[in-house]
DNA sequence: CTAGACTCCGTTCCATGGTACAGAGTCAAG
DNA sequence: CTTGACTCTGTACCATGGAACGGAGTCTAG
């Protein structure tokens, strides 16, 4: 795979792979990539490298952690299905509720909004009210993501 | 409000609204709690400050930040419903869009799942494979929330 | 051979929502 | 008046996924 053809420096690895170079070292320190020897004094990157980079990227677009997707990596020969099955069942039961949790800020959210629109003879605002005055919420989830 | 019957020092105020001793003092420093006179050295917090942290707690159940908390407790009179809905609309709009994404993962993963599950010929875990070679996607989102 | 671009390495910083700790002072009960 | 619990202040730390920086070394094209 990696012969004298496709040696990449790490900023060209960086770029075939769509991540900055930093990013490629911080994967390094977090043990999702292998350091390679150097040719000279740099580094030298193949395209088995590019590909473990797409990897990990679309990995993620799964939703799936840099822990998560470093126990992939380990599981990537792909014959040990018990165990990627686990852990991809692990990532749609977190999923799944904290997509309930959401949405059910969504529709309380909605609710009001509908009602601060068309209320319109109650002087304060039904949003604020209903903020200072909830009902038993013992939810322990907080925020979602950006 | 805060007369003398009904000042607390910090800790009390603290266990009254459930939250940490710390967290009182972390959403001074973010600028939500005022910090209020000391009666001797000690600061004494009154029933005002109790409501206040709920209302925190409560906007954190709608999944709004620190932030948007901090402009809604400006708004708390409820008299700018223009503004208030505006903040909430913004935050549903996220909430939506996120919720969407998180959706379109999960149903993947499911997907996968059964794949890997019933199409026992294959020698290759579908996942581990379908990861490999994802077809275009270009989300930006990552990772969803623990 | 030299200038500019790149690499290496360690460290610091970003945002979020807090938690924890150290050291000094203070308050209230016994 | 002492002791133990609490408070104050400032600072560092947790997790996540990187981004940015400083200074030194290196590579390569002109």
């Amino acid at each position: 795979m990696a012969d004298e053809r496709d040696a990449l420096t790490i900023g060209a690895l960086a770029a075939a792979a769509d991540v900055g170079v930093e990013t490629v070292r911080y994967y390094q320190r977090r043990g999702l990539l292998a350091v390679p020897g150097a040719v000279g004094s740099y580094r030298r990157y193949g395209s088995d490298d590019v590909a473990r980079l797409r990897f990990i990227r679309r990995a993620q677009t799964l939703g799936f952690t840099l822990q998560e997707i470093a126990e992939l990596l380990q599981l990537q020969d792909g014959t040990d299905r018990a165990s990627v099955r686990r852990i991809a069942q692990a990532r749609l039961e977190q999923l799944t509720a904290r997509i309930a949790d959401m949405q059910k800020m969504a529709r309380t959210l909605e609710h009001l909004i509908h009602e601060c629109e068309h209320a319109a003879r109650s002087p304060r605002c039904p949003i604020i009210a209903s903020i200072e005055a909830a009902p038993k919420t013992a939810a322990k989830s907080r925020g979602a993501a950006a």
